[in-house]
DNA sequence: GTCTATAATTCGATAGAC
DNA sequence: GTCTATCGAATTATAGAC
């Protein structure tokens, strides 16, 4: 969302942002601190305050995802629930945002109505376009999501074995059907 | 555990667990304080710790819990899946240290260190009772408890709709072919 | 824009009277 | 066993000098 001028800080204001997903990421939102936050960016902690206003602002800037779903119309109807499963945990493997969402979501309640409201706006829509009933969309949807999100939670999260450790294309063989199922089964 | 001689204050000693067991389960580990759980025991918060220690061990002692697991041996094969979903929803539903357990391993590393065990110990040995080759039972285990405890945050701790007001055999009615899939697809 | 200093809370944990 | 009082540390957030 760029504005019509760039400010001159924003490469500091990208750095806080960069620091706090991290932090957020690997804390969760109740132990991260706006010092560590401000120290990983190698700034000063009142700077966080200045650019976001409190702590509850940052995290809602750092953890605004885009899920960046596939248009599924494009794929063969029987690989939709492959092909979903492999685009999430691309995600997952590259976008240190996904994994601060998670991980206050489970502690915050502003966190997880941020994640109600992605999944809602942005994953609902897309299993509408491809299940055979749109009416059953939101609970397709909250199915594909809990598996989506459990297996991100016990590999990214709890690190529970063998799933922390599985090669991507492995999960997403195991996943792949599962939400197949969810998506299309009649 | 009881041991030789029950204490006098045992009374008491539980009403401290089924406070802490709350407080963790609606608060998680950090936002749950020694204060509030005492004041919900209707307690001093000095006799949590006189108690308990500190309030790393009791959050140990609130979330040792028991999967209570079913024995599936006794289940005809093509069934297995349907009834551990079965199971699973019930203890959700009634065993508030589930939730307390779920929240806190998201974001404190002895909580996720508990969740580990759990399920190595419990949950590993039953599916390698009921899998082709138990050799594969703990990444079947793994896959099982992705779609268990995905459901379970979905339902109980990020309220997704439409997952958190279905009834449970709905539930289990769509979670019971992912498991059955998970413990026996060779 | 940047930093020092500090206000205002809150928490876990302890000492000690009774 | 129970409670009062409090310590020491950490946090978010603000005020204000430069």
């Amino acid at each position: 969302m760029t504005h019509g001028k760039p400010r001159r800080s924003d490469a500091t204001r990208a750095a806080i942002l960069a620091a706090a997903r991290e932090r957020f990421g690997v804390d969760g939102y109740e132990r991260a601190t706006i010092r560590a936050i401000a120290a990983d960016a190698g700034i000063d902690p009142t700077m966080v305050m200045r650019y976001y206003g409190n702590k509850e602002k940052l995290f809602a800037a750092a953890a605004d995802v885009d899920l960046r779903l596939p248009d599924l119309m494009t794929v063969p109807s029987d690989q939709v629930g492959t092909r979903l499963a492999q685009h999430f945990l691309n995600r997952w493997e590259h976008d240190e945002a996904m994994a601060a969402l998670l991980r206050a979501g489970a502690t915050n309640e502003a966190a997880a109505q941020r994640m109600r409201e992605i999944l809602t706006t942005q994953l609902v829509p897309m299993v509408a376009a491809v299940c055979p009933d749109p009416s059953q969309a939101p609970t397709r949807a909250a199915l594909v999501a809990s598996q989506v999100l459990g297996a991100a939670l016990c590999r990214y999260i709890l690190r529970l074995s063998p799933l922390a450790e599985m090669p991507p294309q492995d999960i997403t063989a195991w996943l792949g059907p599962t939400l197949q199922r969810y998506l299309r089964r009649v």
